[in-house]
DNA sequence: CCCCATCGTGTGGTCTGACCACAGTAGCAG
DNA sequence: CTGCTACTGTGGTCAGACCACACGATGGGG
């Protein structure tokens, strides 16, 4: 069950599958991406060579560069030159990606919601931790993990240390931004959303889109038009961080 | 700007581009998904009878499900029988997808995981006050937008506005979850992970599971391997939620 | 000498056709 | 009625072909 957790450097999907050709081409550029041998703003190989170097066929190769696309970790280019043309690479991070996008929008219960957000901040917080130059200070949260082999537990205690638990790790961490996420969301929201002023050339023209979209909202809302709502609720908090955090990296050879 | 956000029904990507033929399939699928006209647990057409269907050749199909099939909306099955073979339908609200462990995995700043999180509640806030029979109050939140008309403000002052206009959105928004997640995503994790308690079966061996697995998230955390302390927290939450919420939909025929 | 229009090259985007392994079914033999 | 065996059609994959486009090199005019 613990399995090999090593074999993927995500563990994309769930193991022990029929290998698949274009799950290669992913783990391929994946790995890739993720140790660093390739950084945001290069470029990957063509389509014909990818396929040759990693022996499948295009199609394949394109099957996986649509999934990169979509996961919003490339952005290919039709027409590119002859000798670099290929894909570029995004901001791993890369903002709200349009699978994100289908998801939240496909997503109908708000389990999924909270599932999600958990899912995000847990990852951060125990990448943090894992990566803090000085070791972070654990002692509660190992003494809650003590507190829960106590054998005769029943779930409500259980639960309610396993909660303290996977707080203490949070507060553990000293990444400000995810402790001020976890503990409310609000004043972390609120921080970012101020530092990001710094990188606005035109505080005026986003000013006046916000307010725009704002209305935009609420209208929406009282037309009781969830579609609509959603599209622009979602595209006016994505314009924003796009706007004042997320680089696109455009080609470099550009000028 | 504004734009046609009614063109696709959930604007998958950014607007105005160019397009592309397995955008057309995706479209396809993802309204027949969100009008309800496909269900979970149903087939979609052959890839073949889809390419004819629609028009575009079976390599844009077959890019269009590998997309969807990532996102965690379908599964794929070789080799199925003559008549009803081609593809199953999952949850679409499907928990966390390959994707999203992509995604997760492979942000390392946390300004991401701050939008991403913000995206996800927001755009649920939207959805919720949108669908809500008797029209939610919005008095505050129209207060703070005609405060936001205003010339003569600065920016500090115009994103405190901002938030709290959002804020107020949230809590205009009759959503428990949401709103408890906005305010502080802990009490809303607390009782969502009660309320999974009911539907498992055996609680013993979960909370094994449970244990088992933070001794490893500390582990991999105390080793400084980043990699690993992301992945077994990822699966430790996923999978405590896959126990208790996620319906996996398996094939209703297979009996 | 520099600048700009032109052309050629190679790219991604797409389609077609083909082959394979496999799952399900129908049909036959027992 | 039971069990096995072909057959059929599926998804998975590949190879080849064509198109429109973007880039760089080329060559002419200033």
């Amino acid at each position: 069950m613990a399995g090999d957790v090593t074999a993927s450097p995500v563990a994309f999907v769930a193991t022990s599958e029929a290998p698949r050709a274009w799950r290669t081409v992913l783990d391929h550029v994946e790995s890739q991406l993720l140790s660093g041998a390739l950084h945001p703003g290069e470029r990957l190989p063509g389509e014909r060579a990818l396929s040759s170097e990693l022996g499948v066929g295009r199609s394949s190769v394109r099957e996986a560069l649509r999934v990169l696309e979509v996961l919003g970790l490339i952005r290919t280019q039709a027409g590119s030159g002859p000798n670099a043309g290929a894909i570029i690479i995004a901001t791993p991070s890369g903002g709200m990606s349009a699978l994100m996008r289908l998801q939240v929008a496909a997503s109908g219960f708000p389990v999924a919601d909270i599932v999600r957000t958990r899912l995000i901040l847990e990852t951060a917080v125990a990448a943090d931790l894992a990566d803090a130059s000085p070791q972070p200070d654990l002692t509660e949260a190992i003494a809650l993990l003590d507190a829960m082999d106590s054998p005769d537990l029943d779930p409500a205690e259980f639960l309610a240390l396993d909660a303290a638990f996977h707080l203490a790790l949070a507060e553990a961490s000293r990444n400000q931004v995810i402790a001020a996420t976890m503990a409310g969301l609000r004043s972390g929201i609120e921080g970012y959303a101020r530092a990001g002023l710094d990188r606005l050339d035109d505080w005026h023209a986003t000013s006046d889109r916000l307010r725009r979209e704002h209305r935009g909202i609420v209208d929406a809302i009282r037309a009781a038009d969830a579609a609509t709502a959603r599209t622009r609720i979602h595209d006016h908090i994505s314009g924003y961080y796009a706007e004042t955090f997320i680089d696109p990296a455009p080609n470099p050879a550009s000028r």
